[in-house]
DNA sequence: TTCCTGACGATTG
DNA sequence: ACAATCGCCAGGA
């Protein structure tokens, strides 16, 4: 059993709905550029955190009940996303096919956006953008995907970019902070710049079976 | 339908 | 070793 320590420190800001904004996203009509959509720099053009009436939902997925995952085809037809998830209220053919590659991975290993497109013959922008909207987190565990770089990557739309790079602390935020702490129970950990201490770490690829 | 945006990754300058 | 581009493909508007 997993006794959950309690996590007080984490999530104890609002945190900066910056990145997440279309940073920079200069609106390409003609596209003789494209403006990568990396968030490097922070734009401040979203300064209204004031507000955040999320107390819905607790920013903590560690201090929630795991939310059961469906596998039949019925419940999954039926299935709606709860509201305020991000995401269309519909669970997408692809997505669940992405979910369910995602449960056989085995506690205490790591995967890439990239390893999973592999293995589903898709894209990494694909994966990652489905597991963005993964409604069943931690239950299908999105949070042991990081970066081909083995950077710790994003989390619940939080993405902390290459600041580690500049040997300067890295520092996660809020949802980071949870996808950090979250692999560190399942025995994964990460530096202090956020990449994976340890490769032995990373998935061969092969899914568990449960007999 | 068409267009455009991403929790990415590989290449190129 | 970095930083900027390009390609990818699934979804949303």
């Amino acid at each position: 059993m997993v006794t959950l320590v309690s996590l007080d420190s984490l999530a104890p800001t609002p945190s900066t709905p910056a990145a997440s904004s279309q940073a920079g996203k200069a609106r390409a009509s003609v596209v003789s550029k494209k403006p990568y959509d990396r968030p490097a720099a922070v734009t401040k053009e979203t300064d209204a955190p004031t507000e955040h009436s999320v107390p819905s939902q607790p920013l903590s997925i560690l201090n929630r009940p795991p939310p059961s995952f469906p596998t039949a085809a019925s419940e999954r037809s039926t299935y709606t996303r709860p509201e305020g998830s991000a995401g269309k209220a519909k669970v997408t053919a692809f997505q669940w096919k992405l979910y369910d590659l995602l449960v056989t991975l085995p506690l205490g290993k790591v995967s890439t956006y990239g390893q999973l497109a592999s293995l589903l013959s898709s894209s990494p922008r694909a994966v990652g953008s489905a597991l963005r909207h993964n409604p069943f987190a931690p239950t299908v565990p999105c949070h042991r995907i990081i970066a081909s770089t083995l950077f710790i990557g994003g989390f619940n739309g939080e993405w902390k970019n290459g600041e580690a790079k500049n040997g300067g602390a890295f520092a996660a935020g809020g949802m980071v902070s949870e996808k950090l702490e979250l692999l560190k129970r399942e025995g994964v950990e990460f530096d202090g710049k956020g990449f994976l201490k340890d490769k032995g770490c990373l998935w061969d690829g092969k899914a568990v079976k449960e007999e």
